[in-house]
DNA sequence: ACCTACCTGGCC
DNA sequence: GGCCAGGTAGGT
C-alpha cells in the first residue's frame, strides 16, 4: 500500500520522538513476521540499541542501530507503523486504532513510547541485519525516485527499456519508492499514455516524465501520503494526497482537465486509468 | 508478458 | 460468490 511519499510520511514522524532511544522490550504477536529466525534472537539484538537514523530506501524503512546493524521494515500492501506512548496504550484508543486491535508486533522504547505494526494482509516484513549485510532484494533495488536520480540518467534509463513504461515505473529495479497510485498520476500529469514503450517517449515527453515524478510525489508528500483505505501515518491519521488524484481509481468518470471519460485498462495484472485525449 | 502465491476484507 | 486492493517474488 504505502508508497514513496507514505513511507517518507512515517519516517519522518518517527525520527523526533524515537531517534536516539532504544527499545527496551519486544512483543511480536505474528511469529511469522520474524520467521525464520524467531523473536527471541531479535529481541537479543535489538534491544538497548540506540536508534541513530532512520533513513527511507524506495518503500524500505531502514533504521541506523548504534552497533551498524539494521532494522528494515517493508509494509508492503497494508502495513502501518503506529506511534504511541505506554500510557495511551494502557488507556486504550487515544489513537484511531485501539491498542486492542491485532498488532503483529509492538516495540517498547526506554522512553515511554511504543511503536506498533499493524497490517491487515500480512504481506509485511521486517528484518534484522548485521553490520554491511543486505536485506533480501537490496542490491536489486533501483535509485530511490526522489533523492537517488539526475534527470539525465533518468532519460538514459528509460531509453534502454522498451517495456511500456508504467509498469517501468512500478518495477523497483528501474526506480525505487512508485508504486500504482504514483505511476498513473504521473504518467497524467505529463500527458503521456501508460501504454507507451519507454524507448519511444520523445526527449521533452521524458523531461515532462521527470519533472511530474517529482511534482506528484513532493505534493503527496506534503499532503502526508494518499490514503485510499488502510493508508495511515505514525500518528494514525489519515493522509490526504487522495484529495490530489487525478485518475487513480476514477476510471469512467470525466477527466478533470477536458471532460473526457477515463479508461480503466490492465497492464501488467494492476488496474490502471488514463485520459485517452489528454495522453498520448 | 503473463500467471500464481502470499493474506484479509470491502463491495457488488 | 466473485472481483478488487497501495507490493513483490517466483515461475513459465
Amino acid at each position: 500500500m504505502p508508497e514513496l511519499p507514505e513511507v517518507e510520511t512515517i519516517r519522518r514522524d518517527l525520527v523526533g520522538p524515537l531517534v536516539g532511544h532504544s527499545v527496551s522490550h519486544l512483543e511480536v504477536r505474528d511469529p511469522r513476521l520474524v520467521a525464520p529466525r524467531g523473536a527471541a534472537l531479535l529481541e537479543r539484538s535489538l534491544c538497548g540499541q540506540k536508534w541513530q537514523a532512520i533513513e527511507r530506501k524506495g518503500k524500505y524503512l531502514d533504521v541506523l542501530l548504534a552497533d551498524g546493524s539494521h532494522l528494515i521494515f517493508h509494509l508492503r500492501m497494508t502495513g502501518q507503523l503506529v506511534l504511541r506512548s505506554w500510557k495511551a496504550a494502557q488507556q486504550g484508543g487515544i489513537l484511531e486504532k485501539p491498542l486492542g486491535s491485532p498488532y503483529r508486533m509492538l516495540l517498547q522504547f526506554d522512553h515511554g513510547f511504543s511503536l506498533a505494526f499493524f497490517d491487515q494482509r500480512r504481506f509485511g516484513e521486517v528484518f534484522y541485519l548485521r553490520p554491511g549485510r543486505p536485506w533480501p532484494g537490496e542490491k536489486a533495488l533501483g535509485p530511490d525516485a526522489l533523492n537517488g536520480l539526475s534527470r539525465e540518467d533518468f532519460i538514459a534509463r528509460l531509453k534502454s527499456k522498451t517495456t511500456r513504461v508504467k509498469p517501468l515505473l512500478m518495477d523497483q529495479h528501474f526506480l525505487a519508492g512508485i508504486g500504482n497510485i504514483y505511476a498513473q498520476e504521473a504518467l497524467f500529469r505529463a500527458g503521456i499514455r501508460p501504454t507507451r514503450r519507454a524507448h519511444r517517449l520523445t526527449r521533452s515527453e521524458a523531461d515532462r516524465l521527470y519533472d511530474a515524478l517529482h511534482v506528484t510525489l513532493l505534493g503527496a508528500i506534503k499532503h502526508r501520503g494518499s490514503t485510499s483505505r488502510n493508508y495511515r501515518d505514525a500518528l494514525g491519521h489519515r493522509g490526504s494526497a487522495q484529495d490530489l488524484h487525478a485518475v487513480y481509481r476514477k476510471g469512467g468518470q470525466p477527466c478533470l482537465r477536458c471532460g473526457t471519460t477515463l479508461r480503466a485498462i490492465r497492464l501488467g495484472g494492476r488496474g490502471t486509468v488514463y485520459c485517452p485525449v489528454c495522453q498520448h
